[in-house]
DNA sequence: CTAGGGTTAG
């Protein structure tokens, strides 16, 4: 701005609302005149050339080194973004290797080949690329930070780009408004995502950074993925009292955040104030409308709407037939759904499967599984692009049918286009393997599935049921008080209902822990206990009994001591009666006072049979006899006594330990408490 | 002639 008032009296151009580019256009122009004998030389025709002969080039890498005493960095560059805009991404990491080995990378080499790796869902080698450099203001470079993050959470590398940039700022970064809106965009598809929103917006007000239109239009999209509507409504009200005018973005993120609730009324008349304010709803904007209707069932408006978008050229591709096909099968009207997805296709819409996943699914779930099947072979037939979510779909109707060979194509699909399984695809091939009575495949499928890192869980994936009017008489449990988590358990399901939903989460874990044990696997039993015990998840109180049944019958009894130690108040009297009789009689005697120990800690009083086959044991084993002495001390401090049988048996083998007296005054010290305390605790 | 941010579907 200053260099150009040197050439010009300040036209009314320069003024401050004078948008940049205006201004540079201004200067530039300004040199021309004034200054003809500009000093800086144009590209000389070489360099010019040579780059054009690179590009053009089918071999860049060769083309490169003919040149490559001519070439400059910034050449370089040229043809690194030239092979990145055309999408050829083996030579564009040849070149920048090329490059590399020459030193002949900046700032904005390194910039542009980490966006290209993120175009080309590569973000290992970015991470690769970006770790190997050595310079650390290099490593620091806001430019070359920003785009190695945007490359890590365009491909849903969310943990990772929030890692690197803690490591990042520890080497002495510092992040622009870019670094944050570019991690902020992370936060919409994480789970805890507006939790971590709000920690990275307070990070960058403390350093000074304020909140910009698209920071906010961010900030809207994350409450709107979490259904955090009011928190949503009450940004965009701060935005506008801050002097932000809300666009089109902040517009449909507000009316997606009442899509989820399907607010019909609120957003009606936010579609008015977009009007007022003079913008034109775009595609995105009356899609999301779409949803709107769609989600809350007012399927008739949905259907105009979609017309109208057919009208307006909005509907070429298939998202809005997925919302109000996703819409209508969800809320029961399958066969209304299948109707629309038949238009969509006469249509020739072309489908890249979220539609044929929703119809696929909808029909599993409603037991239609022959036409499901049907869908999902259709759909293989006519595509070769699977991601993981259609795989799954396919996975399940394959199973659900029985069809052997499909689900073993579809795990040959995943495994050579390198997706890696999810809980879903593990759960599916779970329950596959139970119902195939396979119980020994579904243990390896949970093993694989806990060592690969995935959160095991006793209850399958939930299959969602969306409540509407008169369903409480087909589901009478919907009319039942809900405990505090609205939890129902019935038969071996466990129901969670809120607003909307009944979610229904079969139990899988419990039925492959007790299905190996009869199928002669209890050690088997006992890992899948243990992995579903240190997931973080709660698990159901009957589990625990049902591993300790197993393990008694089987003898593991150490085994069964880990779950009773820990459990005990969760397992019923007879279950730990039938333990403590089995671990007495032939659990490892040196356990045998810690298990007394335990068994009473849990509240459960100890019966005097347990206590007569204890020391029975160790009558047998007198050189244990520090042990017996410390069971009979440790019984009169809690109040136990012997039976008249085991105590004469006692009194017999006394002089077996050399503690004849000892054992004497013991037992007499047993009865007087027992009268006193015994008596309280009798059933 | 460096790079980088926000909206809709399973």
């Amino acid at each position: 701005m200053l260099a150009a008032s040197r050439f010009l009296s300040p036209p009314p151009l320069l003024t401050p609302s004078c948008p940049r580019r205006t201004v540079l256009f201004v200067r530039a122009a300004a040199q021309t005149l004034e200054a003809p004998e500009a000093p800086k030389p144009p590209r000389p025709a070489p360099r010019r050339s040579a780059v054009a002969e690179v590009k053009a080039s089918p071999d860049p890498v060769a083309a490169l080194t003919r040149f490559e005493d001519v070439l400059q960095t910034k050449d370089c560059n040229i043809i690194l973004r030239h092979c990145g805009d055309t999408r050829r991404w083996d030579d564009l990491s040849k070149v920048f290797q090329w490059m590399q080995e020459r030193e002949m990378t900046n700032a904005a080499s390194y910039s542009s080949y980490f966006k290209y790796l993120g175009l080309s869902r590569d973000p290992a080698r970015a991470l690769q690329v970006y770790s190997a450099i050595q310079d650390r203001p290099m490593r620091v470079h806001v430019s070359v930070c920003n785009s190695v993050l945007g490359c890590l959470v365009k491909n849903g590398r969310f943990d990772s780009s929030f890692k690197l940039y803690d490591e990042m700022i520890r080497e002495g970064l510092s992040p622009d408004p870019f670094t944050y809106s570019t991690l902020l965009s992370g936060c919409i598809k994480l789970k805890q995502g507006y939790t971590k929103a709000l920690a990275l917006i307070n990070e960058m007000k403390s350093r000074g950074l304020q909140m910009d239109s698209v920071i906010y239009g961010t900030l809207l999209a994350i409450c709107a993925s979490h259904n955090y509507c009011q928190e949503a409504e009450a940004y965009f009200q701060k935005m506008k009292d801050e002097g932000h005018n809300p666009n089109l973005f902040h517009y449909s993120s507000l009316l997606n955040a009442y899509s989820e609730n399907a607010d019909y009324g609120k957003a009606e008349l936010l579609m008015k104030d977009l009007r007022s304010s003079g913008l034109t709803p775009n595609k995105v904007m009356l899609t999301t409308l779409l949803k709107v209707y769609s989600k809350g069932g007012i399927f008739e408006k949905a259907k105009e709407l979609l017309a109208e978008l057919e009208a307006s050229g909005f509907a070429q591709d298939e998202m809005p037939y997925c919302i109000l096909i996703d819409g209508l099968v969800k809320g029961g009207k399958i066969q209304e759904g299948k109707t629309q997805f038949n238009e969509m296709k006469e249509k020739g819409v072309k489908s890249d499967g979220y539609a044929f996943s929703i119809m696929i699914s909808a029909l599993h779930r409603g037991g239609h599984h022959e036409e499901s099947k049907q869908l999902a072979k259709e759909f293989e037939a006519e595509n070769a692009s699977y991601d993981l979510v259609m795989l799954n779909t396919s996975l399940r109707t394959y199973c659900s049918t029985d069809d052997m060979e499909s689900v073993m194509r579809m795990l040959k699909k995943m495994d050579e286009l390198n997706i890696s399984p999810d809980n879903i695809t593990f759960n599916t091939l779970i329950r596959y393997f139970c119902d195939a009575k396979v119980y020994h495949l579904a243990y390896k499928t949970i093993e694989d599935m806990h060592t690969k890192g995935h959160q095991l869980n006793e209850y399958s994936e939930p299959s969602r049921i969306v409540l509407h009017y008169g369903m409480s008489e087909h589901f009478p449990l919907l009319n039942e008080p809900l405990n505090q988590n609205n939890q129902h358990f019935i038969a071996e399901n466990l129901y969670v209902v809120d607003k909307k939903n009944l979610y229904v989460f079969q139990e899988l874990c419990s039925h492959v822990m007790v299905q190996l044990g009869k199928a002669g696997f209890p050690s088997e039993v006992f890992s899948v206990y243990n992995m579903l015990r240190y997931s973080k998840r709660t698990v159901r109180k009957s589990l625990h009994e049902k591993a300790l049944g197993i393990l008694v019958s089987a003898e593991l009894l150490k085994d069964a001591y880990i779950v009773v130690k820990d459990n005990a108040e969760l397992i019923s009297p007879s279950s730990l009666e039938k333990f403590a009789r089995s671990f007495m009689v032939s659990g490892n005697i040196n356990l045998i006072n810690d298990v007394m120990k335990a068994l009473n800690r849990s509240g459960w009083r100890i019966s005097q049979d347990i206590f007569g086959r204890a020391i029975q044991r160790y009558i047998r084993k007198p050189d244990k006899k520090h042990l017996l002495m410390c069971l009979l001390d440790w019984m009169t401090g809690q109040g136990y006594s012997v039976d008249s049988s085991t105590r004469n048996l006692l009194l017999k083998n006394a002089q077996l330990f050399g503690q004849k007296q000892l054992v004497a005054e013991i037992l007499s010290k047993q009865q007087t408490a027992s009268r006193t305390i015994g008596q309280r605790h009798k059933k």
